[in-house]
DNA sequence: AATGAATGAGGCTTCATTCAT
DNA sequence: GATGAATGAAGCCTCATTCAT
């Protein structure tokens, strides 16, 4: 799965060819087809695999009890370590568009996840804290936000200074609040 | 070009058969290669005359005398303009990860443009406007929040009404402006 | 066609490679699938047009109104006509199981061909001139012997000369008919 | 072999594959390969005990001393108790094409069994009961007709009822007698 | 003896590209 | 200029066979 990461990351799922992924893990192609059953299984196993990582953390690390400012950065800061701990991941998630393979559970993981944003946006508006505007709208702002930088620094155009990472921050707080 | 704009946005590039774009425009796949030297040369041919036509709009646009606020408006409602005139144009620019396949011409553009919008944000960061960290931040966020609001709308996510626009442009602003 | 009918009567459909039917009939394996969506599509286009050849010759040459014991050395002497004229597209028809693979179509054509010959049987058997059994029984038994012979005749078993064959067709007449 | 039976009738040699005969029979694809040193070597064994099976019956059954008419029924009605005990084996020996994997022994008994009926046929053929032709000829009518009408049994067609038995016997009987 | 993961050659099929018409 | 049949390399996948356990 390692080696198939990297393949569709760099070329993308219909890029990729089995062989390649086989080469990349020294192992022959035909091995794949008794761990997966077609190259759409593996995407979408890799595909889940990630996404539920990301969910899994984002769930674990959420402070239930904590003002949504500081949820809001311990949010932002576990997705940058999970985004810097696992790059090829990230990227393969983020910056590839899925919607010709990817089957109904793989979508439905994001689609979770999505609604957690969403129902975060929704109670922090209720205190006020967040602009009077459509919930999703604030969260593709900040994850379309997010992913810009976290590309930028992946094509090796920003660093991420600790200076640059709290600005950052900062500035996507600022993006959803009211002043 | 047509044709082959609307299969490389269903299924990318590599999931794209030459017969496919000959079907969809109606012609025979011989004649594609009239036009075309290669499957490649057609994919940045088509790369280009989107990409080029944003940074002609933007050029055309841009109120190089009016206070940087307004030009930010003006820019952000012309790359509005230019998403909802060619939705296919703008997804298959921006969501697709294009690096295994564009020549140098191709991404010279990219980064031509990417130049402009460095050059705005560091003008207006010396007069004291917008927050004093990397410009090619600033730039990233802001693009990475417009690219996630039109990939909301694309995925019929979102709806962009009047209210909804003026909205996120402000929050855009809010996100790199100083307070 | 030619080149398919003779590698399936050798080695079967499952076991010829599509590339060893091209190698016949000297094209490239691509070629066939201008003609025939996939393999499965090119053994039903070869049982169809072998299959229906039998039933046109068999409609065009009998003599509705001839006694049985005529229309039957008519069809008899028409099949063997046929399986002398054809042998590799006898040999393929009748000699090989093609349950898993025929389609609902071709699998008609030839029910409709058994129905005939059953129809065939009961009128005889009306006047009294054929075993008052099972008329599908005696549609086979003549069949399979029919069969038989020719089998035997193909793998050289047997010579085929007229008096063999006048013999064999008495012999299968008496195979159904009273005495 | 049970399980490679009742796969080779359904699909053929080729058509099956190893692991599927493995499945069948609860086991694993390697403990096949400690019985039988390769898929052909399976085939063959699987032809010949069966054949070999029909050939052991018919010689224990055979009638030396009575009359041809006797040694026909007698074998006759073997062949269908055969047929009826085993027809797994009966279509997989008969409505297949082997011609491509059988290696020399297996096609030796089947050539033993033949050298049986034909010498069966003369002997009875000089006593003027069958008809005088080649005996070849009528042995092989027989076989076919028997053939196939185990066909249309198994292909649900005809019933095998005790009338029907007795009537194709005779029926059989009547191809290669003498009037 | 039995297992089943691993192998890699080979099968079916697709598709970028060419070229005669 | 346009066509689309033809090509054959390459892709996905299967499967006979091996071998470490």
């Amino acid at each position: 799965m390692e080696a198939a990461l990297q393949c569709f990351v760099d070329r993308g799922f219909h890029g990729t060819a089995i062989p390649e992924i086989a080469a990349r893990a020294k192992i022959a192609s035909g091995t794949i087809y008794h761990y997966f059953a077609s190259k759409e299984a593996l995407v979408n196993a890799l595909y889940r695999k990630w996404k539920s990582e990301v969910a899994r953390r984002v769930l674990a690390a959420f402070p239930q009890t904590a003002p949504p400012r500081e949820q809001f950065r311990v949010l932002w800061n576990e997705m940058l370590a999970y985004a810097k701990a696992h790059p090829a991941a990230f990227a393969f998630v983020e910056y590839h568009n899925h919607s010709s393979y990817l089957d109904a559970e793989s979508l439905a993981i994001d689609r979770n996840l999505k609604d957690f944003g969403v129902a975060m946006v929704v109670r922090a508006q209720q205190e006020g804290l967040l602009k009077p505007v459509s919930p999703v709208l604030l969260m593709e702002l900040v994850f379309g936000a997010f992913n810009g930088m976290m590309r930028a620094h992946w094509e090796r155009r920003i660093e991420m200074t600790p200076e640059v990472i709290s600005a950052a921050e900062q500035a996507c707080w600022d993006t959803v609040s009211t002043h």
